[in-house]
DNA sequence: TTTAAATAGGACTAATTTGGTCCAAATTAC
DNA sequence: GTAATTTGGACCAAATTAGTCCTATTTAAA
């Protein structure tokens, strides 16, 4: 029903938990499995394409781990569903390489562009640090609520 | 990715095709798929959805056919996303029915609600008149640049 | 009253995507 | 050197989606 994967969604929740963890060290898979009840072998996959695209440094070896790259206040939930899913496109037109093989399509191209600029918009502007528990009642209250929009 | 299914991207096509077309007569299913050039059984079922769903009024028997059930003024995105995808849920959490098997995964529920009434807001504010040629240039304007949110 | 043109409903299959697991290699601390 | 990790990639099973088809029903018109 026009959702993110399954693996996008564990993929937020892996990292808002580690926004949410000791900072000044690293955390291992199985720290993250056992602290999220993800099994273990997703949360490792979902580690490597997270660090592989920059979320996340990795270290290795024994003693190693994952953590931030960056503070969770520049890290928005875009980021995360991009690194999943790519480029956040409701429809194939809306990407630059659209193929319409259906000749009304096309004419449907510029509002769907529309569209997902509010949609990409609205997700940019969620950051990890507003996910985490810490601080509730704080940075969220003036998202989604400015959207004044439409029609 | 992130996509809507290509049925529903279809039914959108479908129903913009319809409402560029005579609002005088009814369409016949063959009508709109040589049009829109999809395969006809496909558009059949589209049709089928979309009038069952109350989006479109349907005629039985020879010189049946469909046509809008109100104005396409009055129809939007939303609506037509909702009648192929169900209520607009980005993450299982957002909907009412949450059973979180993993358990950090709720205390992510609450921003998850303020990114999916953004999202919702946004594609009920495009109206199927405005994906039509009819208009171009205006009432989409001022969509999607309202956003000034976040962070 | 018959026929042809439509929609309605639903079953079915094929194709694609997604979720999840596993293994071998490389790296690092001790 | 060994144990603890990440890395990279292959692989399969499950679920979802796309697309087709068949039969019943309805209606207009000959």
């Amino acid at each position: 029903m026009m959702r993110i994967n399954k693996l996008t969604d564990y993929g937020i929740v892996v990292m808002t938990r580690i926004a949410d963890m000791d900072q000044s060290r690293v955390h291992t898979a199985r720290e993250i499995s056992e602290d999220t009840k993800i099994p273990l072998p997703t949360v490792t996959r979902l580690l490597k394409t997270l660090s592989g695209k920059g979320l996340l440094d990795s270290q290795r070896g024994s003693q190693g781990g994952y953590s931030l790259s960056r503070s969770s206040k520049d890290i928005s939930v875009a980021n995360i569903i991009e690194t999943f899913e790519g480029p956040i496109a409701l429809t194939e037109c809306s990407t630059n390489a659209c193929e319409c093989s259906y000749e009304t399509k096309c004419s449907v191209e510029e509002p769907w562009q529309k569209i997902n600029d509010t949609v990409k918009n609205a997700l940019e502007g969620i950051s990890l640090n507003q996910m985490t528990g810490k601080n509730q009642n704080e940075g969220l209250l003036n998202l989604s609520m400015d959207y004044s929009g439409g029609m």
